[in-house]
DNA sequence: ACTGCCGGGGG
DNA sequence: CCCCCGGCAGT
């Protein structure tokens, strides 16, 4: 949904070009604080125009009109986080047009004026409009408020917005796009148009965020958004198994969305950043990696690209006719997008959200190697913490997209090596979500994917990830425990010395207290 | 059923 | 404090 990230973000803020007022010729740059709107009542009359409150390089504030000031654009980063947002929002089946549609729809009502520049002319009529009753009038008045005002006003309204499905004639998509391009250019490059401040202590992690992430303000937890995470997901009567297609399934991705877009698949994670006043500070596109890996069991293939991990599914597992480019959407089930924060790799513990076991190629491939230089600080954390607080904790630097809610998942640590005496290999599960990664020398944690084709094959399903996968991805469980901590899961004076040693243990074993000597 | 360990009790 | 154990909860 990046209509919403977009409702979320206007103008304001933006940099902009503006006339000297000394009249030499060089023109200023400043950051649109706010934007007045001369009153027109009669919609048939015209346009309306829009008078922008200027913040000046110098500090002082000066209105110009929209005429009077440009858009300021940054070349160099305009078209990285364009792209990728586009490419994830079309899932790369090229199907953008609608988005794009919608995604003027929504902004225009924010920005109009200055996307005219890029559209080049005037919209013929604003009757489109009419779709978003509560906007108009209230927009209407009082557009002096401080900024953080108005987007707080904004996301109301936003999160509010029947977004109409209908798509636009060529034409109009066609200009659609280009001026979406150029607000998202623009929008890219204000830094005051990020989300209002929000006392949250979010982690970002990835898990309920993103994928769904996030963990994200409690006080929205009844919308309903959350109704994903149950396995069971009540609200879909239909939940469909793997090879139902793709496009079949999504709205059961999205049960509150209320503009379920074929192509909004991808992004939840910002979707629900957007619905939600998600308080993790948005990074970069460019500085996230997305991959695609394989989730079939046994397999952890990893590639660059959607049509690339869908060709792979296609041909290796399901077996479809090597040139046959048809695809019927049931690959979607068997890769999940990730995300590598590229920013943040190499200073902070490695996570990695899937489990497979790593093939050739992950071991070569450039990113696999950034998870395996772990710090010690992973090190320690490796060592089979699987407490409710190292869940939730901010430690998932990567994260995991599914392309499917229920593949959605909580990130996890995952221990690859225990301090006891056993080998480097020593580690054997003991636990579910746990399994041992000794194939990889630096001991990584792994957030995400909770199931690994080797733990779905324990079930004897011959059925791939799904189904587990969405066991998994329930939201982080009552903390009905009272505080108790969650089970450890390593070896325990009792499980290595036995009972017939029980002088050996330490004396919090020997008590019936938290073990101390093998303290996860 | 097994196991970790919290809460509580006895000395 | 040391020591023990009932009982809960995760596996």
């Amino acid at each position: 949904m990046h209509t919403r990230r977009l409702v979320k973000r206007s103008i304001l803020g933006s940099r902009v070009y503006a006339p000297s007022p000394t009249g030499d010729g060089a023109p200023l740059t400043g950051v649109v604080q706010a934007v007045k709107q001369q009153e027109n009542r009669d919609i048939s009359t015209g346009p309306r125009r829009n008078v922008y409150t200027v913040l000046m390089q110098d500090g002082s504030l000066k209105e110009f009109s929209e005429d009077e000031i440009a858009v300021g654009f940054n070349q160099t980063t305009a078209k990285g986080p364009l792209k990728s947002s586009l490419k994830s929002s079309c899932n790369g089946r090229g199907d953008a047009a609608p988005l794009l549609g919608q995604t003027m729809e929504c902004q225009r009502g924010e920005a109009d004026s200055v996307c005219h520049e890029a559209a080049e002319g005037e919209r013929p009529t604003d009757g489109r409009r009419t779709g978003r009753p509560p906007e108009g009038p209230e927009r209407e008045r009082d557009h002096t408020r401080s900024v953080s005002l108005l987007e707080q006003k904004r996301k109301v309204v936003s999160s509010s917005i029947d977004v109409p499905h209908a798509r636009k004639s060529e034409e109009e998509v066609d200009l659609d796009k280009v001026t979406a391009a150029m607000v998202l250019t623009s929008l890219s490059t204000s830094p005051l148009v990020r989300s209002p401040p929000v006392k949250v202590t979010e982690g970002l992690n990835g898990s309920w965020k993103e994928s769904g992430g996030g963990v994200t303000p409690s006080s929205y937890s009844s919308s309903g958004y959350w109704s994903w995470g149950g396995p069971s997901d009540q609200s879909n009567p239909s939940t469909p198994s793997p090879p139902l297609s793709a496009d079949s399934f999504k709205p059961f991705r999205m049960p509150s969305s209320n503009a379920p877009l074929p192509d909004d698949a991808i992004d939840e994670q910002d979707g629900s950043s957007l619905l939600f006043d998600e308080p993790i500070p948005r990074k970069r596109k460019n500085s996230m990696k997305v991959m695609f890996k394989c989730v079939w069991k046994n397999c952890g293939k990893v590639l660059s690209t959607a049509a690339g991990i869908q060709r792979h599914v296609r041909i290796i597992h399901l077996g479809r006719n090597f040139d046959s480019d048809r695809s019927d959407g049931e690959e979607d089930f068997y890769y999940a997008e990730i995300k590598l924060n590229t920013d943040t790799m190499s200073d902070v513990s490695p996570s990695v959200l899937s489990s497979a076991p790593p093939t050739q190629e992950q071991h070569r491939h450039p990113l696999a190697e950034g998870w395996a230089s772990g710090s010690s600080e992973s090190h320690s954390h490796a060592h089979s913490n699987t407490t409710p607080l190292s869940r939730s904790a901010p430690s998932a630097l990567y994260l995991i997209h599914s392309d499917h809610a229920y593949q959605a998942t909580a990130p996890i640590s995952v221990p690859s090596t225990t301090s006891t005496s056993d080998g480097a290999c020593g580690f054997t599960p003991s636990g579910s979500s746990n399994f041992s990664i000794s194939w990889q020398s630096p001991p990584v944690a792994f957030t995400g994917a909770a199931v690994s084709p080797t733990h779905s094959q324990a079930h004897g399903s011959g059925e791939p990830p799904s189904q587990a996968m969405a066991a998994l991805s329930s939201p982080p469980r009552a903390s009905g425990s009272l505080g108790r901590k969650s089970r450890g899961e390593g070896k325990k004076c009792r499980k290595v010395y036995g009972m017939e040693n029980r002088d050996m243990w330490c004396t919090a074993c020997r008590w019936k207290k938290a073990c101390q000597r093998f303290s996860d």
